[in-house]
DNA sequence: TACTCTCGCTTAATCGATTAAGTAAAAGTA
DNA sequence: TACTTTTACTTAATCGATTAAGCGAGAGTA
């Protein structure tokens, strides 16, 4: 049998409520009694029962719907992002649980998770441009937080890359290297962040007075067949690009795909540049040259704001988490 | 407000008990009192709460504890698996409920879930060799399965991977490709797949009248630079074998690195094989031949042998799960 | 002195389900 | 017919915590 509060509250010779109180720092107990509390608890190694404990409060608990089938070459990025978040949860004293979607829609499951009392909040990844599940949720009366960009107009609260200081740092990072026909292959323009990684992207290439070739900009899925497709439609373009941002290595992936099929040389022949530094990043032929996203930081941060809604604290508002350029042998100086 | 079950009792006219029965399918029910409760039941979209419904009875959730810093190259392998074992659980109607391991060891964690109620079983992830977790764990009563290997005795049950079949296989493939020197860099021997690995390596070459040269046997950390020192030190013996299994990708990718520094060509110079097949291995120059784990389906199997354990249901043995030898450019027929 | 507060506790209601025990009516049995 | 049994429910106890309400005793105030 576990210990119940009835247990150490026999042994400490006070009543179930003198236990709560003290334990919830709620209530005012005297020195004395406080420490009989404290010792019976010690005693018995007693810890109070989440279910009864929830059925009163609140469950400590932050959801997560994980994608249906990820794709094998995206899961690093979910993984260390998730490991963020139960670190952040843990912090907290949350925990964190995991729903595979299947049949049903993330809305669906999110609404019912929280609905049962088993989580307080969810938190969702790869917001788009109104976002339909934080739209509903929210409107559930879900809380709810974002992996987002700044300057979204989510429902609800946000935790923001700087993408935009991040394109325009890679694209920097091109135009001095001595690029100028730099090309882009974009994510969805639904998702909150292909805005202002294109913006980051159009400021750098403006700023050093070549404004960005339509021709060059192509929007792609997120697969990396689609990296590929786009980077073949990039090389057959009258005056195909010396350089290339793509906004993530999945993308970047693929580009290189084609571009060895094409016979021609990544680094030498032409510069890529990616976005995520997937663990795969550092060791493609040459190597990729990215941006490094903290996940790791980004779940932590999802997972404080998330707990800092429910329980209703104030929060400063939070600072863009900044991506780092990884420089390795996928971009090189311009040649000839 | 959340709807109760009182709201859906007081709209189908019965009592709470009654509703409850019919959700449940307990206690015996008429017809058209059944169909009444469910369709107030479906006019108010209820949900039972969780915690009222744990309180009486189990939580239906699965605890997995994550290791306190995973490799980023390991990361793939645990999302895949996490995303299995999520699946299971849901299939059975349980969820997952992550902790991050911070300063408590997973043991302390994990017999705090299972006391208070949070989950009714945990998931063990690298058994090991009179593995103290499980022991630990067990005894305290909270019921385990862990991801281990046939034949190990650990005091829980566990979902089994045929790695000496695999090893096997992996050798077979090596022999047949014309290599006699064969070695094999092997993981740590207290992880529990340790023995049967080199089991089922050691077969093949006897089978093929060559025994095991203890000076090609290897054992190493589970890092990548474990891998590399340990191809370090087959390079330097008198007689250097021409084919290397490694019992691990990230051993292989480590060795790939001491080979490259050897002025090696993986492949034509040395046969080499992984074990895992990690997203990466297909991308190395050149791809790495390597044991497919069925980490998704390991992660089903899991859940579902955990809720088997939980619901006390009698389980006929599952059959090992096979690891498929991906053959890859890292593998070539013996030169000269 | 007489009154009001505050402190330190206890009693008991409560959260929302499950389930043992009880009961009236219908069905089966002798 | 008179009984047992089964069916289809209801009532109420229960799980283990939190927390509003209550209650003496001692301190503070007029």
């Amino acid at each position: 049998m576990a210990t119940t509060i009835k247990d150490v509250a026999e042994r400490a010779q006070v009543s179930t409520a003198t236990v709560s109180y003290v334990l919830n720092g709620t209530g005012s107990v005297a020195a004395a009694t406080r420490r009989r509390v404290l010792e019976a608890v010690a005693a018995l190694s007693y810890q109070p029962n989440h279910a009864a404990r929830s059925l009163r409060t609140r469950s400590r608990t932050l959801g997560l719907v994980l994608p249906p089938a990820p794709t094998a070459l995206a899961d690093p990025a979910l993984a260390e992002l998730v490991a963020g978040l139960s670190e952040g949860a843990a912090d907290g004293g949350y925990y964190l649980l995991l729903a595979a979607q299947g049949a049903r829609s993330e809305t669906e499951l999110g609404a019912e998770l929280a609905q049962t009392g088993r989580i307080d909040g969810l938190v969702l990844l790869d917001p788009r441009i109104e976002d339909e599940r934080a739209l509903l949720l929210t409107a559930a009366g879900v809380l709810c937080v974002a992996a987002g960009a700044a300057g979204s107009s989510l429902p609800c609260p946000s935790v923001d890359l700087d993408l935009e200081r991040g394109a325009y740092d890679a694209t920097r990072h091109l135009l001095q290297l001595g690029h100028r026909r730099i090309a882009m292959i974009a994510l969805p323009s639904d998702l909150v962040g292909s805005e202002p990684f294109y913006q980051g992207f159009a400021t750098a290439l403006a700023e050093s007075g070549c404004a960005p070739d339509p021709e060059l900009v192509v929007e792609a899925g997120a697969t990396q067949e689609a990296g590929m497709e786009a980077m073949e439609e990039l090389l057959s373009r009258p005056e195909p690009p010396s350089a290339v941002l793509a906004a993530s290595d999945i993308l970047a992936f693929g580009a290189m795909h084609a571009l060895y099929d094409a016979g021609l040389a990544v680094g030498s022949d032409l510069a890529l540049v990616g976005c995520g530094d997937l663990p795969l990043a550092a060791h493609t032929h040459p190597p990729l040259t990215t941006l490094r996203v903290p996940r790791r930081s980004l779940g932590v941060a999802l997972a404080k704001r998330l707990i800092a809604l429910i329980e209703r604290h104030d929060m400063e508002p939070q600072p863009l988490l900044n991506l780092g350029l990884m420089i390795r042998r996928s971009s090189a100086a311009l040649q000839s």
